[in-house]
DNA sequence: ATGCCATATCAGCACACAAGAATACGAGGT
DNA sequence: ACCTCGTATTCTTGTGTGCTGATATGGCAT
């Protein structure tokens, strides 16, 4: 029973889900999205980020299945295609107002 | 109503803790966490990582508040603090087995 | 006090990745 | 056909981060 550890295929595929969340431009672009479909443009717009990288990094957001495509003439309107994401951020900003620091360190050593 | 943007404070803690989960190890060691507490010696061997490695990650883990840790004479042992990162995990194994594919890309363009 | 063991930290290298600039592709309109 | 606008891709640079090996800290036993 000694914790059967998960084969390294699953390990790296969930740590590369995780880490596609694990940068702000990303979730700001998930949570833009959050109501309803938005163009490129409109998304430049929102994040106030270059047009190159929002392209950029929504090519990453749907490599990981985390949204969709769909092109309308010369525009090309993104989608949540993985809501369940929302639940994730949820559930850290709840541990987040239970009093955790936000960086520095947690608790010293074991104090004397 | 379009769009509360939240902070970017707010917004980069949550992409920080999505990144203290996308390292293969560092899910590695809370999975072997998952059936208590363990020592820095137990999750070396378990992980088949080098000692430094994992004493490092560990204390990123705690830096994040998902582990805490306890000393016990020369002997250190971790243990899980936030349950819910399983749910996390669970969350995205479950999207995993809908039919995404682990890499490559997600769908062509829109189709004529 | 000294030696040993478990853990933590430090220095260095290598790689991944994000941001910016410039450019290529593709569809529509005149 | 050409031109224009929106989007995607490439190249380069800089920063962050994981891994290795060596070293420091601290408790326990002799």
């Amino acid at each position: 029973m000694a914790s059967t550890t998960p084969d390294p295929e699953t390990l790296e595929y969930i740590a590369s889900q995780f880490r596609a969340l694990g940068e702000p431009l990303r979730l700001q672009l998930l949570h833009a999205l959050q109501d309803g479909e938005k163009s490129v443009g409109e998304l430049v717009e929102v994040t106030g980020s270059s047009q190159p990288n929002v392209s950029r990094h929504l090519a990453v957001l749907r490599q990981r299945g985390l949204v969709t495509r769909r092109a309308a003439g010369t525009l090309a309107y993104f989608a949540i295609a993985a809501p369940y994401v929302f639940d994730l951020c949820d559930a850290v900003c709840g541990t987040r107002a239970q009093g955790h620091s936000t960086a520095g360190d947690a608790a010293p050593q074991t104090p004397p």
